[in-house]
DNA sequence: CTCCATGATGGAACGTCGCTCCAGTCATGT
DNA sequence: ACATGACTGGAGCGACGTTCCATCATGGAG
């Protein structure tokens, strides 16, 4: 990689991988998951498969390299070290959400009041990945895919490390690390992933309606769930209708950093089991 | 539907949606997930494409079913007393814990103590979906595929269903259902999903070589992360290496049980200030 | 018993995909 | 000036999902 020759503009400019990145996530946003073709690829970059090959090992891996950088994007809108450029994006629309009001956060450790708290870190960097996937509809199946299939690829560790520090931070005993921030990732990705997906089909099936209406039909097809297969579902079916997502979102977060808070502050010498007290 | 009617055998026996499904399971278990090809299909099945597609409307239909199939079995094996073998063998392995002290020893599989408590439940749900991947090592890519892309198919459902009677049994308050179903979910299915997807790739790597070794491996390349931008993750890296999966995995499980439980035990009892005790 | 509408089948073929091959182009070091 | 090697892009290959359609077996109507 990189001598970065400063090639003259053989074509407009220069073909990349950064270039051939960039575009396959233009793509991709555009188009849909489908919508990458090496064809589509070579067309929007005015050149050949040759080309990109030269830059680029095969799909697998341009998937991987697009969403290693939409998530690296992400991670650092909120991450101290990092352009607070980007951050304006993120942020400005994870304030205006109806989250502060009853969503009361289990401040089961001590004192969770402060500004840049680990809690709220951790809130932050879950946000930032829950906007990401709004922006681009692509990145939680692509995500998933590739959290199922190389969990220590590039895109694993940047997610794991910026939350595991926070955990670190919260004072979780290093022997419980690991386990708290599995828990805390898998939770935040599945149900960013899940709402993204959620979104995602309403806009696909009524790119007008509102978006209550989906919500409406979708809680609805719960309701008409067989009652004795799906008596749960269907009670739910009710409150998922009304719900605010990034409030239930958070809600979750809470409850599993109620888990990892509660769990090494009052049952350092074992109690694993919460049952009956 | 379908008036099922017997059919004489046309050919050694009738093609069925449900022996096309089955086939469909048998190619991906043996061939893995790039196994699966219409036209492998055709030829096990003695047939042409025109037959599969009467039975089944695409390619996408045909995974949903054979993800469906499989996770209902999982669960179908926990919740009546199916085979006891698989659940002895389960609870077995996660015995040998180094943090089971004192709380509740009890956990094997014979009647005895609290002998089906929500929690147990959940736990045996979870290990049956833990197993089901071990067993079909395409299924956690399908399972995040499908939980990703349509939310609301046969599959979830099942599995939220399932984990939210139990999650109803704990006592939780129903505006609390929906946040604790999800994060169990999620953290089930992705926690088991990527240890399967560390299995899956041992295997693949070196089918013979000891799965000592290539946790060390892989343990080993965390820990040459550089350590300005990794210091969390080449932290965990030496627990990791010798964890015992599904002892880690029951931990995060119990970790999530903690945070439904303290939340709503609290949430009940004061207001939303729980000093944890 | 015959006949045919219909459910069901499987072979051929189409369009597109990821990817490879290779002849070519251009900046650069000598 | 020219050989070199990084880099380009067009042609084409094999495989895939899917469609089309001619064909077959069956069971109800006559």
């Amino acid at each position: 990689m990189a001598t970065r020759t400063r090639r003259s503009q053989r074509r407009t400019e220069a073909l990349s991988r950064d270039r051939i990145v960039e575009a396959a996530v233009e793509l991709l946003d555009t188009a849909g998951e489908g919508g990458l073709t090496f064809r589509a690829l070579t067309e929007r970059l005015a050149t050949g498969p040759g080309a990109i090959y030269w830059h680029v090992a095969n799909k697998d891996e341009l998937l991987d390299a697009a969403t290693d950088a939409v998530v690296a994007a992400a991670l650092a809108a909120d991450s101290p070290r990092a352009e607070p450029s980007a951050r304006v994006e993120s942020s400005a629309r994870a304030e205006p959400s109806t989250r502060g009001e009853s969503a009361e956060p289990a401040e089961s450790a001590e004192s969770a009041k402060s500004p840049d708290s680990p809690q709220d870190k951790i809130r932050a960097i879950a946000f930032g990945l829950f906007d990401a996937m709004a922006d681009h509809p692509w990145l939680p199946t692509q995500l998933a895919l590739q959290l199922s299939r190389s969990p220590w690829g590039s895109v694993t560790p940047q997610i794991f490390e910026n939350i595991g520090r926070q955990v670190r931070a919260l004072g979780v005993p290093e022997g419980h690390w690991f386990t708290a921030a599995s828990a805390l990732v898998h939770y935040i990705l599945g149900a960013a992933g899940q709402n993204a997906a959620n979104n995602a089909s309403a806009r696909a099936l009524a790119p007008d309606v509102d978006r209550a209406e989906f919500l409406d039909a979708a809680s609805q097809a719960w309701e008409d769930l067989d009652p004795d297969d799906y008596p749960f579902i269907r009670a739910v079916a009710a409150q998922v209708r009304e719900h605010d997502d990034r409030e239930q979102f958070l809600a979750g977060i809470d409850l599993v950093l109620t888990g990892i808070t509660a769990l090494h502050l009052s049952g350092e010498q074992g109690g694993t089991t919460p049952s009956a007290t």
